[in-house]
RNA sequence: CGGGGUGUGGCGCAGCUUGGUAGCGCGCUACGUUCGGGACGUAGAGGCCGCAGGUUCAAAUCCUGUCACCCCGACCA
């Protein structure tokens, strides 16, 4: 294939727009490889397309590979397979809706498990059936609330997703690790850089869950990791290491101190400090008091969470660990309602008494003592001890993580770093088969239920990624396996030979298979322009033909390096063709 | 949804305070010069100044309303 640049439908531009922000959505439009629509929706021209369809490429061969059939279902869906799972509802305002001309109610596919298990459903019927894994490599719909970073985050985006078909929980077992293989495959060969991380199964439901994390400052995601024993997560699915408990015997007695104006930590450590008790922040329990919100219900339940004091509440751990529901903090009218909660001074110790649902991080174990509101506006109790004091009802992964918090596999500090999510794998259960009622006749000739695994991809935000980890202040840098073209012949200059030259190397190279941009433009297009334009464009070899030729060589570049070899004109041909096949 | 900001040729921006001929850079067209690092000259094409209403002899500029978009926070492949 030859793409001759005179005829190209491609403008780089030399200016960044001006709603970018991160550098893949710079280089990108910059590039000519996209143009934005709309928020969070964008076209591809020629070149970009190419290298969604090498990625693409990639995806499928791997998912073939591991003996994935592919299939493919409509993106625009009707809602009643929505509305047996309850997902019409829980997936909010991030849904696209619209309506046909009956007004019947439809929507544009965010995710597809249930159009899956329905056709699994109905064409399978026996054990002998199973195990299967279905994909599909298909565009999704989010309305997010706030599209950003181009390509990186759109509303509309290509994805592949899979769903593994088991008998029992061995086979999902099984499926998920052929997933987890297959991934590490995928984005090996993508050259992406990233981390594999435990997760939380969010709003899918779900237990075993692992997210792969492209390595990337401007990501959206935050995981821990430990360089100890290889332990990885997402911030969101941090487990706390848990300190022994202590006998509470051994702890003084509860302590009642008077604390006027100590509505904050800080102005409390003070006070405590200057009555002789001896504490940090930390030694403290700040309780915040936030509603949840459930799909589908109408009050929300207000619910306390009790964390050291020298740590916030991470709203998003908080809302990982209630999923589905969404958390709102308690504003001023909401304590007007609720008397007993004394803003500043709320405290652990009558708590279930008072029919509050109560919640304590980790660190809050058995036995230990902590400073915490006494419930009564100026007063605190010092000396509270958990199990003597107060009970704890339940803990809750609510509190911010930090680096240099200790692991919970092997107590080392953990570093902290940010990520992309290009890919989640996770076992599904039963969840979505016990509402489809998804049978299938056993050997014994009784129904069993099959269990499922889910497995996604973004497809279109790994080109992203790939624009976000590899470029240099000139431009974009692709690995070969997805780059636009193999091969980017600049002739440089302005003799006739030259562009000859470089022509047949075009159609020499093009013949036997490698894929060539070839800037033939001629008159005004400088060579500055040239160098600049392949820079930007990110093609991995750069062949320059131009004023050398007279001294019988050509020079080959390697755009990543940066390096330049010249090679005598004969030999070009091979020379490069065992370079790209290389 | 909360906070901040912006709408002016294809792209990036100035002009608005103090109303009066719509401007700059990039890109585009033609001709000439140039040709290994985003060249130069000359001549051009291209804009209901987001939309609606108002004030005024006169509105990109002032007033009212409205729509859209961007950025920072809460949600996700």
């Amino acid at each position: 294939m030859i793409w001759r640049m005179s005829s190209l439908f491609l403008r780089t531009l030399r200016e960044d727009p001006a709603d970018a922000e991160v550098p893949s959505h710079k280089l990108l439009v910059r590039g000519g490889y996209v143009r934005r629509v709309a928020p969070g929706i964008y076209s591809w021209l020629p070149l970009g397309k190419q290298v969604l369809e090498n990625v693409t490429r990639v995806v499928r061969e791997e998912m073939d590979r591991m003996g994935g059939q592919e299939v493919q279902f409509p993106a625009l869906l009707p809602r009643e397979y929505y509305e047996a799972t309850g997902r019409w509802t829980e997936y909010g305002d991030n849904l696209f809706r619209l309506q046909d001309r009956r007004g019947n109610d439809y929507l544009l596919g965010p995710t597809h498990e249930e159009m899956f298990t329905d056709m699994v459903k109905g064409e399978v019927s026996s054990y002998k059936d199973l195990p299967v894994t279905l994909y599909q490599i298909q565009t999704k719909y989010r309305d997010e609330a706030r599209p950003r970073a181009g390509i990186l985050r759109g509303r509309e985006f290509l994805m592949k997703d899979s769903y593994s078909f088991d008998l029992d929980d061995e086979g999902l077992k099984h499926s998920y690790a052929q997933h987890r293989d297959t991934y590490i495959r995928i984005f090996d060969r993508l050259g992406i850089k990233y981390k594999i991380v435990s997760a939380v199964s969010g709003a899918m439901g779900g237990s075993a869950s692992e997210e792969f994390l492209a390595t990337a400052p401007t990501g959206e995601d935050t995981y821990v990791a430990c360089h100890n024993c290889g332990y990885a997560a997402n911030v969101e699915a941090v487990e706390t290491a848990v300190p022994p408990a202590r006998d509470a015997a051994a702890q003084p007695a509860l302590r009642i101190l008077d604390t006027p104006d100590t509505p904050t930590i800080d102005s409390l450590v003070a006070v405590v400090n200057g009555l002789g008790i001896e504490i940090e922040a930390k030694d403290t329990l700040k309780n915040v008091v936030v509603k949840v919100r459930y799909p589908g219900v109408k009050e929300p339940k207000v619910l306390i969470v009790g964390v050291p004091g020298d740590r916030e509440v991470d709203l998003k751990r908080l809302e990982a660990a209630v999923a589905p529901g969404e958390v709102e903090l308690f504003e001023a009218e909401d304590f007007a309602k609720h008397p007993k909660l004394v803003r500043g001074y709320i405290g652990p110790v009558g708590m279930k008494e008072a029919g509050y649902e109560y919640l304590v991080d980790p660190r809050v174990a058995l036995g230990t003592a902590w400073v915490t509101g006494a419930n009564e506006a100026g007063k605190h109790v010092a000396y509270a001890v958990a199990g003597r004091d107060f009970d704890i009802e339940g803990t809750v992964e609510a509190a911010e993580v930090r680096a240099g918090d200790l692991c919970p596999r092997c107590g080392h500090e953990l570093s902290i770093d940010r990520g992309i999510e290009i890919g989640h794998i996770f076992q599904l259960g039963r969840k979505y088969a016990d509402v489809a009622k998804l049978d299938v006749l056993g050997k014994d000739g009784k129904p069993a239920r099959v269990t499922m695994g889910s497995y996604g991809v973004g497809v279109s935000r790994a080109v992203a990624v790939l624009a976000e980890q590899l470029h240099d202040e000139l431009g974009l840098v692709w690995p070969r396996e997805v780059a636009p073209a193999d091969v980017h012949i600049v002739a440089a200059g302005k003799d006739q030979t030259i562009y000859e030259t470089a022509n047949r190397y075009a159609e020499e190279l093009g013949a036997r298979g490698v894929r060539v941009l070839y800037d033939d433009r001629m008159g005004s297009v400088s060579p500055g322009v040239k160098f600049k334009d392949a820079e930007l464009i990110g093609i991995p070899t750069i062949i320059v033909v131009g004023r050398n030729l007279a001294d019988g060589v050509v020079e080959v570049r390697d755009r990543r390096s940066g390096e330049k070899t010249e090679v005598a004109v004969p030999d070009l041909v091979e020379h490069v063709y065992a370079l790209v096949r290389g």
